[in-house]
DNA sequence: TAGTGGTCTAGACCACAGC
DNA sequence: CTGTGGTCTAGACCACTAA
């Protein structure tokens, strides 16, 4: 083969200064873009391989693969015989969220009340949720939530105090702790493991949550893992069952 | 080009007969089958694209695509400049099962006691779950769960009567409703979106799970879907809170 | 029949990891 | 350096759908 791959690689190269991504990723952010925009609606459809192909310059296998991709992140569906189309409202199913965000995401703005906030070595169940010697020195924070006046849900937080110095001097009753860790400590979150059950208020918690004793309560401990794998947070919530519903979606 | 890919592939599938599965599904399922065996162990390395490509006589991008959707699924690891390796524990997260499955994965035998399974035209919440008009005959089966001689759970499952003749036949008392569906009636499940919260056993409930009243529960609706997007069933299950808790994960 | 997605080839160059 | 996965080419044939 005389003119080989490399000397049309580099044309291209060359043609296109900031532009060190993949062709195929390219391919990709232009067609969300136009999703993001309104200009691509659900159920419009995608121009289909061949059409990429042309148009971007690439191969029907790198068109292709940017099609393929956005399937699975569940942007379009791809019909044989059919075409590529928008795929409907995109709802978001089992997406890691801190309670700021759920709220948000329901235009509900959500509160939080500092009940504690200082560093403990005593606890040792939350140091093996995190993988640490039972006496290690862990942040514990626990905030009363609420919204619209009601107080909603008890969250206690631990981390490794070792790992986030000065966190506890952070606004941490305004702002949401996700959005501190990933903006001020530069963690990437990743996934979290949560076991769910029910359980009774005991009055404590029935007084902070000003409901009658012994009221139904969802129960949530929270393992949150860096995308590296490495336990960051372990949370342990109750939540006003009369307030709260998770919803999830399960796979065969 | 002379002699075309046809003649190429053609000589290939005159010589394997009983074959007309792409040939990255072939690979991977031979991979699948070393997994499961145990010939392959987690941490062990995977055949490299070319080992791959080699041995099964076909191009780089084919082997590649194999292993690509083994990754996707979780079962392999690749890593850039190293190579491919079986996945760790393989833990199922977030995997739809019917109750029987779901103790059967922790070694224990579920029974079920059929309550009520009889047709119904009066229940228009069940019939919206399933997108069916409010007076729709609909299958109502009530069952009783339990396992080592206790109550453990209520769950009442809604099909459409229209859909499933003859279920109520079936050894439901026995046997897991989603391997029936899928033994007999051909129904792909493919995923299911639920709704959980807490709330109080009432007489009702207490009694059949023998448990104090106002205890705890874990209230589960779930809404079955077909692979091609339809809704199947509907179940609404209460869970004793202290034999039960929900494990998921979410990811960022 | 024309257009679509699904599979596949026989290579190529790149970035990266380990020796 | 070699070997790995990641990206990419310029086509091909197939199965499917709709007009």
């Amino acid at each position: 083969m005389p003119h080989s791959k490399k000397s049309l690689a580099s044309q291209r190269l060359s043609a296109r200064i900031p532009n060190t991504l993949p062709a195929y990723q390219r391919i990709q952010s232009l067609i969300r873009k136009r999703i993001d925009s309104g200009q691509l609606q659900p159920g419009n459809c995608v121009p289909s391989e061949r059409d990429l192909a042309r148009t971007h310059r690439v191969s029907l296998m790198t068109a292709r693969h940017a099609l393929a991709f956005l399937e699975r992140e569940g942007l379009v569906e791809r019909r044989r015989g059919i075409g590529t189309f928008v795929a409907p409202p995109k709802i978001h199913f089992n997406k890691l969220m801190s309670y700021t965000e759920q709220m948000a995401a329901r235009s509900l703005t959500a509160g939080a009340k500092v009940l504690f906030a200082k560093v403990v070595n005593n606890e040792n169940e939350a140091a093996a949720r995190l993988s640490l010697p039972p006496t290690s020195n862990l942040m514990k924070l626990e905030r009363l939530r609420h919204a619209t006046g009601e107080p909603f849900a008890l969250e206690t937080s631990y981390l490794d105090a070792a790992e986030f110095p000065g966190l506890l001097d952070a606004p941490i009753a305004r702002e949401s702790l996700f959005a501190i860790l990933e903006r001020d400590y530069e963690v990437e979150l990743g996934y979290a493991d949560e076991e769910v059950d029910a359980t009774a208020a005991d009055p404590f918690i029935a007084d902070l949550l000003a409901i009658p004793r012994r009221d139904p309560l969802l129960r949530i401990r929270q393992v949150i893992y860096s995308t590296k794998g490495k336990a960051i947070m372990y949370a342990l919530g109750f939540y006003r069952s009369d307030r709260h519903n998770l919803v999830i979606r399960r796979f065969r």
